[in-house]
DNA sequence: GGATAACGGATCGCGCTACTATCCATTATG
DNA sequence: CATAATGGATAGTAGCGCGATCCGTTATCC
């Protein structure tokens, strides 16, 4: 398959399949007899689809998917493919607020984030951004003093749990070690603004029945 | 309150605030006796730390974000409130990709999500963005064949909505609507990357027992 | 009351990211 | 053999979230 076939096929532009060339996300094509003749397959196809997926429906930087797509195709752990994908966060270049720490180098929120895995018995590696991510947002909720500490994410957590219990069903019938990995990674990713979509259409019907004064105002740009 | 002790409690820079300011995200502060000398209160250092926590935890643009501090501070329904925020989407300017469209306008995942939206008993407005996104992940899962479809996402909607109960649960204890309202909009986007990182630890662990080869793979830069 | 520093207001520019456009020599294609 | 596509490289672009700087004015401190 030539370059223009994967274009077409894939709906990404030739220069954008060529600027994944360049930065390592899609491996090069076979190439040909010439220097200008590369040959691409379905594995490239896949792939591609793979990376507009985690660049366009989560919102990951293409460093970020060129670590995961690095992670699939070396490691062969389905676990550590799996904590490289949850340990990539969004783009962003956000300086954090100052924030004092505590002794051990983790602030309050993140030492609360810890207290709330422990008393979930989850085993996860202590280095994970999602802890980081969990104590940003309890510091963040102390700072508004909302009232809302960690032992008030506990239901949270439970919900998850179950939810996660889900996630790990829907990744079996793959074939290959390789497919296996793109499927995980796609139901831990693709997931996600599932979820949160989910969880804001049940917040819209609660909240269509609780707060609403106005029957109708269902009409938003 | 001056704006250098405005930026000092919270934070925040002069040049950020003053941006702030232009872009409608912060109201002016009081002038006072001369053009060159504003009084800025309490209300205006919450409504700073209300917007580092839009920008900063979730990913709203800064537009998005001045959309839902003029809901709050206009709109006197709770419900309408959360309609935008709800409806707020993360900054992004990828165009979608080419994907026919059913009769109605809609791609085939929203046409699902529709149907799922139907089959948990759910009233939302139908022009939600929400809907959107989930049929986004719908095709996007149609896309690589991973064979998820919509009523596979069935078991995560029954989830989402007891999280959803819980969410309204927290938002209990606000004195006046302005209050609630900044409360309810907390609750609502300050969790989301909490549930993602709850899920996320969740899943690791869930990952650690099923797949784990190396038990140890425990460090992450 | 005079120097100094901070203020509000405006304009310009920067750094980053995810692309897009253009050019080139080479080579498949009709 | 002409045309168009290809791989490869280099530059340019757009938008966003700020930062830097300048300006004239005014509080502040001695």
């Amino acid at each position: 398959m030539k370059i223009s076939e994967l274009s077409r096929r894939s709906g990404v532009s030739i220069p954008t399949i060529k600027y994944y060339l360049r930065d390592g996300l899609l491996p090069q094509g076979q190439l040909t007899t010439a220097a200008n003749q590369a040959d691409y397959g379905e594995e490239h196809l896949r792939r591609l689809r793979l990376i507009r997926t985690l660049v366009g429906v989560r919102r990951l930087s293409v460093s970020a998917v060129r670590e995961i797509l690095g992670a699939i195709t070396e490691e062969g752990d389905l676990h550590q493919i799996f904590g490289i994908v949850i340990d990539a966060r969004p783009a962003t270049k956000l300086r954090k607020q100052d924030r004092e720490e505590t002794a051990g180098g983790d602030t309050e929120g993140v030492a609360d984030a810890r207290r709330l895995i422990t008393e979930m018995g989850w085993e996860v590696s202590p280095g994970t951004a999602a802890i980081q991510t969990l104590g940003e947002v309890l510091d963040a909720l102390s700072d508004v003093d909302a009232g809302i500490g960690w032992q008030s994410l506990l239901p949270y957590a439970r919900l998850t749990d179950r939810i996660s219990e889900l996630d790990v069903k829907q990744m079996n019938g793959a074939s290959d070690l390789l497919e296996l990995a793109e499927r995980a990674v796609l139901v831990s990713v693709l997931l996600e603004p599932a979820l949160l979509a989910l969880r804001r259409l049940a917040q819209e019907d609660k909240s269509a029945r609780l707060f609403s004064g106005s029957p109708g105002g269902g009409e938003t740009a």
